[in-house]
DNA sequence: GTCTATACGGCGATAGAC
DNA sequence: GTCTATCGCCGTATAGAC
C-alpha cells in the first residue's frame, strides 16, 4: 500500500474517531509514520484528504448494498434480511467505515453541506431503485403484503438501520445485534402478506 | 432573561448547529450581545457551559416524554403515537434541543464521554420503565399482541425514533413526517394484537 | 518525498481598568 | 459585570534543504 492510500485509510478512521475538526493534520501524519509536512506532498489540504476519503465511502456503500441485494438464488426475504443484518455491528474492533459516512451524512463539516447531500441523494436513489425491485419481487414471491408500497416499506427499513446506527457507540455490539433482531421481527410481523 | 440563561439558551443553540469544536467563544458571546471576556464571569470555561446546556436538555427530556406517556384518559396505542409523532419535526425553524440531545448523545467531546453515557442511562431507565407500563396497558387493553415483550416492542420504538433522528437535516420535515408515518403504520401493524 | 523550521491566524482563558 | 488588551498554545499551511 502506498503512501497516499495510507493517508485515505487512516484518515478515515481518525475523521470517523474525532470528527472533522476533531482530526489534526498531525494526528493523521502520526498514525502514517511520515510527519505532517509530508502530507502535503500527497493532498492539497485536510479538506482534499476529507473529500477523498468520502468519495470511497460512498463508491463502496452502494458496492456493499448492489452485492447482497442482487445475489442469485436467494429469496427477496432472505435479501433484505440479509442487508439489514450486515448493519449489525460485529463484537471487536468498531467499524470505521461505518461511523465515517453516518458521522458525516448527519454533521456535515462546514462549507461541505452541499457537496456531501448531493453525493448522499445520489446513492440513495440508486439504493432505493435496486430495493423497490426486492420488494416487488417480494410480492410477487408471496412473501410482503402488495398492499405496501415499495416506498413504504423502504422507508420503515431504513428508519430501522438509521435507528441502528444511532445505537452505535452507546451500547456493546451484542445489546445492538439482540436489539436488532428484535426490531427485525417486529418489521417483518409489519410487511408479511 | 438574565445573561446566565441567555449564554444556556444561545450556546445550545450554537453547539447543536456546529458541534462542540466548532462553537467558539467568541460566537456565544456575540449571540448574546456581549464580548467574549464577559462570559467568563458567569461559567468558568466553554466546559461549563456546554455541561450547563446537558443538564438541562435532559431534564426537559424526561419531562416530555414523562408528560405525554403519563396523560390520562388516552389508550396506551394513543400515549405511544403521540410520543412518535411528537418527535416527527415541523416545519419552520430547527429543533435546536432535539439537535443538540442526538448530536451529543452519539459525538461526545473529548473527556466527555463518560458523563454523557452516564446521563443518558439514567434517563433511558426511566424512559424504559414508563414506556414498558404503557406496553403492558396496552396488552390488557387488547391492542398489543401479548406474545411480545415490553423490551422488544420498546426497542423496535426507539430504533425507529433513532431513524427518524437520522433523517433530520437530510430531507426537508415534510418528507420526514410523511416517512415517519409510513413507517409507523408498519410498526403498528407489527405489534398489534 | 521527506524532513526541519517557521509563518500566520484563531482558539480558550486571564489581567486589570472602569 | 463588562470592557480592552494580551498571553500561550495549537491549528493549517508554506519555505526551502536534502
Amino acid at each position: 500500500m502506498n503512501t497516499k492510500e495510507k493517508i485515505l485509510r487512516t484518515g478515515k478512521i481518525q475523521f470517523a474517531a474525532h470528527g472533522y475538526a476533531g482530526t489534526t493534520m498531525a494526528m493523521i501524519a502520526e498514525a502514517v509514520g511520515i510527519k505532517k509536512p509530508s502530507l502535503y506532498a500527497h493532498y492539497s489540504s485536510k479538506e482534499a484528504i476529507f473529500k477523498g476519503v468520502l468519495e470511497a465511502e460512498f463508491t463502496d456503500y452502494i458496492a456493499f448494498v448492489t452485492d447482497i441485494l442482487e445475489k442469485e438464488n436467494q429469496s427477496a426475504l432472505g435479501k433484505l434480511s440479509a442487508l439489514y443484518m450486515a448493519h449489525l455491528p460485529e463484537a471487536g474492533e468498531p467499524d470505521s467505515s461505518n461511523d465515517f459516512y453516518y458521522r458525516f451524512i448527519k454533521f456535515q463539516p462546514p462549507g461541505l453541506e452541499e457537496y456531501i447531500a448531493g453525493k448522499y441523494r445520489e446513492a440513495e436513489d440508486i439504493q432505493f431503485e435496486i430495493f423497490s425491485g426486492v420488494v416487488e419481487d417480494g410480492k410477487r414471491e408471496g412473501a410482503i403484503d402488495p398492499r405496501l408500497s415499495a416506498r413504504q416499506v423502504y422507508e420503515a427499513y431504513f428508519l430501522l438501520l438509521g435507528g441502528i446506527d444511532s445505537m452505535q457507540g452507546l451500547y456493546d455490539a451484542e445489546y445492538i445485534q439482540k436489539s436488532g433482531r428484535d426490531a427485525w421481527q417486529v418489521f417483518y410481523r409489519g410487511i408479511k402478506a
